[in-house]
DNA sequence: AAAAGATGCAACCGCAAGGGA
DNA sequence: ATCCCTTGCGGTTGCATCTTT
């Protein structure tokens, strides 16, 4: 048998959503809310479209007070800190990015964050393949997961707190979501600003022997405690997820 | 100017979780 | 406990636009 659809396929529109459509959509949910469900919503307002559509259009372009313009610095590191400790759960990121969606900021991370990352890594390379970095003692677990051992304290002790590569102070924690609270407890001992990011995987290629800056596919998970040693004691991340 | 390739974003798909019957 | 329905999520795709040749 399998999965009965959520919707009538052969009577749905699909694609790009009109400006009648948006406009159909926003007014109704403006003066109803969403009211029953999302899949009754389309026949409620006459739209052909999947209830599942219509959700999503709303929570990523209609809904109010959404950002749609460049990303500043800030959130970048938020994305790429929050990334490296929680992985690709863009929901969770997305509570701590006012105004931005899951989707967006998957995309954004997608086609321009890790790339802007690596761009800025491999000019780091370069300059740390001058500088001679110092080796790091580095092990594999029998999961996989390297673990650098043991953490350098080189970087803390260069940029103590919270002051980020930009000098500025980065946000304190009060008033995220519980597990996120838990997250960036770390943040007061975890190095800060993207420059580090850029630094510890230059390291990490390093030490790997890996140095062709062609090589793109990165796997981030592994480089978690690269990014941040602390979160790794004796062979044991003092931080996991699930 | 036109074709080809690259990029970015909106939207779709399928699965899992949550909750009510 | 189980089934069914809805919602939410993350991965992926499709396509419009931009850039390069």
């Amino acid at each position: 048998m399998g999965r009965a659809p959520c919707c009538d396929k052969a009577n749905v529109k699909k694609g790009l959503w009109s400006t009648e459509e948006d406009a159909k959509l926003k007014s109704y949910i403006e003066q109803h809310g969403i009211g029953g469900s999302w899949i009754s919503l389309p026949k409620k307002i006459g739209l052909r479209r999947c209830g599942k559509s219509c959700r999503l259009r709303w929570l990523n372009y209609l809904r109010p007070n959404l950002k749609h313009g460049e990303y500043s610095e800030e959130e970048d590191e938020i994305i790429c800190r929050l990334y490296l400790t929680i992985g690709s759960r863009w929901s969770l990121i997305s509570t701590q990015l006012p105004g931005r969606t899951d989707n967006d900021i998957k995309n954004y991370w997608n086609t321009r964050l890790k790339k802007k990352l690596l761009g800025k890594q491999q000019k780091h390379h370069r300059q740390a393949r001058r500088a001679t970095a110092p080796q790091q003692e580095v092990k594999i677990r029998e999961n996989g997961i390297l673990v650098q051992l043991p953490p350098s304290e080189a970087h803390r002790s260069a940029s103590p707190g919270m002051a980020d590569s930009h000098g500025e102070t980065s946000g304190s924690s009060s008033g995220f979501p519980s597990e996120l609270d838990e997250i960036l407890r770390f943040d007061s001992a975890a190095p800060q600003g993207l420059d580090y990011l850029y630094e510890a995987r230059g390291m990490a290629e390093e030490s790997s022997g890996t140095s062709t800056p062609e090589e793109e596919s990165t796997n981030w998970d592994e480089m978690i405690p690269f990014m941040y040693p602390d979160w790794v004691h004796g062979g044991q991340e003092i931080f996991t997820m699930q």
